[in-house]
DNA sequence: ATAAATTGCTATGTGGCATAGCTTTTATGT
DNA sequence: ACATAAAAGCTATGCCACATAGCAATTTAT
């Protein structure tokens, strides 16, 4: 494998593991019609109970133009509900309803299921490695 | 970092950083208005001229629905040639033009700097492990 | 010889993400 | 205090990667 070969570049290969990722959550989570966008809005906002609209676009990487009817669908479906801030009226704050709130043990699990599958070549200390050094590329430095 | 929150799921932090990874080869790559899958597609081209189409699409885990109008846009561009085969008349076969042949260094250098910059808080050798483990998860088991 | 598989293609839909532009509300600076 | 800037949320729109469906030509398998 030669210096610079593709197979070589990391961005490459991150983009083709992140591919085979996404792929098989989708498999896993059609049934729950959530896709991986979808489920991290929801998993945050349940680690997060009324966090803001705002703060969830920062934490997801997300830009409110997109995030907005992303809520609009998730609060269709009553999985999620945004109500108005006491102090700041531009603000939103999101919760699970009760129904997602439910849901969201299952949901996981079958999350779970899915890193089990895409991930069963890697043992765990592999994994907890992986999982280092990809928070070292994505995260703020400081 | 509980069990299954969401930063802890591998498949976030793939998405997480293949996007930053994405972001950052379209500002080095601009100028010459190439994006990653027509960069990989050149790059494999230049490792293995005179390679079939079908074979592309194979190694870059993509469509030939897909591939047919990027192999288009590099063709009238003027950096890659499509011949008949020799003995299967359905199959093409793929080289890299004169001006792309010379282009391909300057690229290959512009892709290394950018894999540096994205991923400067990682060692040389924590970016073999990750090479290593990232393969594991998309590459064909046996 | 007929059926099946391969190759390359067009057309089309979807999903994630970007920018531009807008309103409302709050914070800042002189 | 008032003007300006910033923040929050939104709509509209476009781009790009990727998927499926379907087609024509050719080759392989039965």
């Amino acid at each position: 494998m030669a210096e610079d070969a593709l197979d070589a570049q990391i961005g490459y290969n991150l983009r083709r593991a992140s591919a085979l990722a996404l792929n098989d959550f989708a498999v896993e989570l059609s049934d729950a019609a959530l896709r991986p966008v979808t489920y991290g809005m929801l998993a945050l906002i349940d680690e997060k109970p009324g966090i803001r609209a705002a703060e969830l676009c920062r934490l997801l990487g997300m830009k409110s133009a997109n995030m907005a009817p992303l809520l609009s669908e998730l609060e269709e479906r009553g999985l999620v509900e945004r109500d108005d801030h006491a102090g700041d009226k531009r603000v939103q704050v999101l919760n699970l309803t009760q129904a997602a709130r439910e849901a969201m043990p299952g949901w996981r699990q079958q999350v779970r299921r899915h890193e089990d599958r895409f991930l069963h070549r890697l043992t765990k200390k592999e994994r907890a490695t992986l999982l280092r050094l990809l928070r070292l590329i994505w995260t703020e430095e400081d």
